[in-house]
DNA sequence: TAAGTAGTTTAGTCTAGCCTAATATAATCA
DNA sequence: TGATTATATTAGGCTAGACTAAACTACTTA
């Protein structure tokens, strides 16, 4: 199953991309993400259920099996180590990589991958903080929480930002966040509101970000310990 | 121009690949290089007319336009760098870069492209000795001769080596040689038999070329000079 | 100049992916 | 429960790019 048309691997992305444990992803949901109509979305998961690729129950969704799961996850791997290297070895910024990466990952060979990761020494996460699917077809789960959940007075390190914004990435960037940058939340306010926070390890001063973007800035939890 | 599909970049390479000046491309020639029937490259060549890249006489053949001349270079431009950054920059060998870049030409975008040339230093030649079309859609002449040509009892310089034979190029390098390599013919024999040849620079002893292959390394004549 | 042959084009199919319009199912709410 | 609404599927078409088989050109040679 190495020879999968371009569609073909754009739909199991999105299928795992969608996919909530245990439910089947809609129709109208895939129709949206890959931008094309329903209609289309429905003659193609019946060509993926005929190779095997996704169980389907008609007028319900579809949901990847383990060849399909494990498909989507050579495409997913693809995808996050070219973006990787696209930053790391070209100099490329966090914005731009996705989409580069987003055709690149469709013809690159596996040896172009792998030789990849060995001048990127094995990166396991993405410019993004996403984590890099092992050859083996293993995700680390992270357990992280939006920028806006956490608490007041804590501290808090950005780890994963959603990288199909170009638009937003460039902004966050702009603020002064990468991965791994730490922040003390200050103020939340209700009702979705803006939230404050201080960017540890430099001498800016307090932002103010809006709810929306700090739910879109996955973070770990640090609690209240003193950054280096 | 700038979306046109990977088959039909396919065929103006093939075309630009194939024309000799002032001649036009038979069908059947290109059938026999893009791997299709005669068939199939009257219908797609009848599409290239009509959007105004080749120029076609029914039953006698086609030739590019200047527009189809240029988007062939243009891909070429592609080809040429995506080789010689996977053998610079990834380490490579000549015989291996070819398929990957065959791929990749189609999906890579000029800002990536772009990104190469820098990071190498804007080169001219691709591995195996091809010149590299510049941005502007012009490209360097060579006048060389087949290391078949090459008067006995005089130097010549390896220059260029057709890339799409992977075991040839192989082969090839496993005798000692590369682009620049410099060697004097000692000995050639009629009837298309073989030709001997001392590598210079090397302790290597004369080494014994089949014709047709001495033919496929394009060469510099040096003359009687001798060697640094 | 006519016949034969090599090479090209047309005619008619096929497949992958997309589309719109029409129909079918499922979910919701009076 | 039945009507309404949201969502999915089917039916029928389109395009790009391939195919085979049949028809056509053009070149060569007697």
């Amino acid at each position: 199953m190495t020879n999968m048309s371009q569609s073909v691997e754009d739909y199991l992305k999105a299928i795992y991309g969608l996919a909530r444990v245990g439910e089947f992803v809609q129709t109208g949901a895939l129709a949206a993400v890959l931008e094309v109509s329903p209609a289309s979305v429905s003659g193609m998961v019946r060509r993926l259920a005929d190779i095997g690729l996704v169980e389907r129950a008609a007028y319900r969704g579809v949901s990847l099996t383990d060849k399909g799961r494990r498909a989507a996850l050579r495409v997913i791997r693809r995808h996050r180590i070219l973006e990787t290297y696209l930053a790391q070895a070209l100099g490329w910024d966090w914005d731009v990589v996705h989409e580069e990466a987003e055709r690149l990952e469709h013809a690159a060979s596996d040896q172009l991958i792998e030789r990849m990761t060995e001048v990127l020494d094995d990166p396991r996460y993405d410019p993004h903080g996403a984590p890099i699917p092992t050859r083996e077809g293993e995700v680390e789960q992270q357990e992280l929480v939006p920028m806006s959940e956490v608490a007041v007075g804590t501290l808090g390190e950005v780890r994963l930002v959603s990288d199909d914004d170009p638009k937003r990435l460039r902004y966050v960037g702009s603020l002064g966040f990468r991965i791994g940058t730490r922040f003390e939340v200050l103020e939340t306010t209700p009702f979705r509101g803006p939230v404050t926070v201080r960017l540890m390890d430099t001498g800016a001063r307090p932002q103010v970000i809006g709810f929306e973007l700090a739910q879109s800035l996955l973070s770990f939890p640090l609690g209240r310990e003193v950054a280096v």
